[in-house]
DNA sequence: GGGATTTTGTTCTCGCGTTCACAAACTTCT
DNA sequence: AGAAGTTTGTGAACGCGAGAACAAAATCCC
């Protein structure tokens, strides 16, 4: 291993590995919550649904946080990769486009489980406002800018129709929005210092129906 | 190029190619609605958001359905990756868990637009049951197995919580449905013709989250 | 204390995916 | 018709990630 410091913060994570980071704080909760104590790379990497040689070299990019012989102390664990990830501290969230999805994202409580406060819920449309969803009342998107500055909001969710998913990307970027998790099945021209993670539902169906399409020509016994 | 038949369709497309055709498709779509009947490479690609080199070789595993120093022909392009996805057929679905995520997916029209026709909306609360949701009653869990076999499903999408949906998983394997798309935070075990797709939607918040904290530390003026 | 056992952390190798770069093929212009 | 210009399809180089394999380190047992 290489000497660093402590207030080095900048090793470099995989991508790959940040992806799966949250999926191991998920299974040492579940451990926890069953009263696991302590496991071993093998144990994990079942919960977690991956290879035992790849959570441990996931693991080694944090540090060395396990004990050779025992295995790792699962609370120990959890808190070092949820402070590795930023899962220690809250972290505001606005959601714009309160229709059928905005209400479920609204209404989904895993996120806040996971430390992301929804401080606003904003839609374009008059007749949405002052609905009360979760405890948050929908407000105009125009009030955009105020709430990110109030809050510091670093995080906006796009839950709106495609059609109206660039101008929302737009105004976000510019009230100091720096990270988008867009649901609309577009692609987000945005700047440089900005990220944006895209969900797309029915893709994921697609790619399944092609499995399924290439089993039934295959073997068409 | 391989000499092929007409016959022979087992060609094998890398997986990371077949998760871009949907994309491809999405944006043919757009351009055609939008009038254009040929495009470039580069014009899809911009259109797509990837690199157009890249956009080529994902085409070149499905043949050669361009014409050189012209480009591709928008409609029949879209037709083509089309049939290969499987898009030209309907695929039944059944949605199992209808709680807020389950309204929203049902509700959701860009599935029946692109081949998926919800056939059934499954809960195992009775209080549930009844209820009419986009046009489909909420039907009890138990009817799974019948409207499987009733409408030849082969895809499920589970939207319960976390505890009930490895059960939902083999009840629904059980029925033979070999194509999953969960929705819950668990990793879910079946056998080994049945494929799984997740979708985690706070685990993308959490690595945009990752990303937020690294700006915040690397530059801290 | 010391050997056997367990399990981590890391090195090494392999395969896949991305991207560059270019020849082949088609169109357009003269 | 031939030259110039475009754009596709693909060979080749490169980099990253997955997984096997092993050495280092801790525990257990006698
Ligand atoms: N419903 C689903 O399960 C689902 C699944 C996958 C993807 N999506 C995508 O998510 C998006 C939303 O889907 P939905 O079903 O909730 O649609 P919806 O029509 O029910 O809701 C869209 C909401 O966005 C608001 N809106 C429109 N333009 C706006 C603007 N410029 N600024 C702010 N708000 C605006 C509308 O008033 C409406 O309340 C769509 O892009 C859809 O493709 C939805
Ligand atoms: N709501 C969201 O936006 C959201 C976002 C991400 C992930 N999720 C995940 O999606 C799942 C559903 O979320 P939700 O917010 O809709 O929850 P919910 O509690 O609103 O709905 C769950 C539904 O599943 C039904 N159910 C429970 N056990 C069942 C069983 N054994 N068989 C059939 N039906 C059963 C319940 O009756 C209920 O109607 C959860 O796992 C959640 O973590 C939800």
């Amino acid at each position: 291993m290489t000497a660093r410091t402590s207030h080095e913060t900048a090793r470099e994570i995989p991508e790959a590995t940040v992806a799966r980071l949250p999926v191991y704080l998920r299974a040492l909760s579940t451990l926890s919550e069953g009263g696991t104590t302590v496991c071993s790379s093998e144990d994990l990497a079942a919960a977690a649904g991956v290879n035992s040689a790849k959570l441990r070299k996931d693991l080694s990019y944090l540090g060395s946080y396990g004990t050779r012989g025992v295995g790792y102390d699962v609370d120990y664990l959890r808190y070092q990769i949820a402070r590795e990830m930023g899962a220690t501290r809250d972290w505001p969230v606005v959601i714009v486009g309160i229709g059928n999805l905005g209400h479920a994202l609204a209404n989904y409580s895993g996120f806040r489980s996971r430390g992301f406060r929804v401080v606003a819920l904003l839609d374009a449309d008059d007749r949405r406002h002052g609905e009360v969803v979760a405890g948050v009342v929908v407000r105009p998107f125009t009030d955009l800018r105020a709430i990110v500055h109030e809050h510091g909001v670093a995080i906006g969710v796009i839950a709106t129709p495609a059609a109206a998913a660039q101008d929302v990307a737009d105004t976000m970027v510019g009230a100091g929005i720096t990270s988008i998790l867009n649901f609309a099945p577009t692609v987000l021209n945005v700047g440089l210092g900005v990220a944006v993670s895209k969900v797309d539902l029915s893709k994921e169906l697609q790619v399944l129906a092609y499995h399924e399409q290439r089993k039934a020509t295959a073997e068409p016994a």
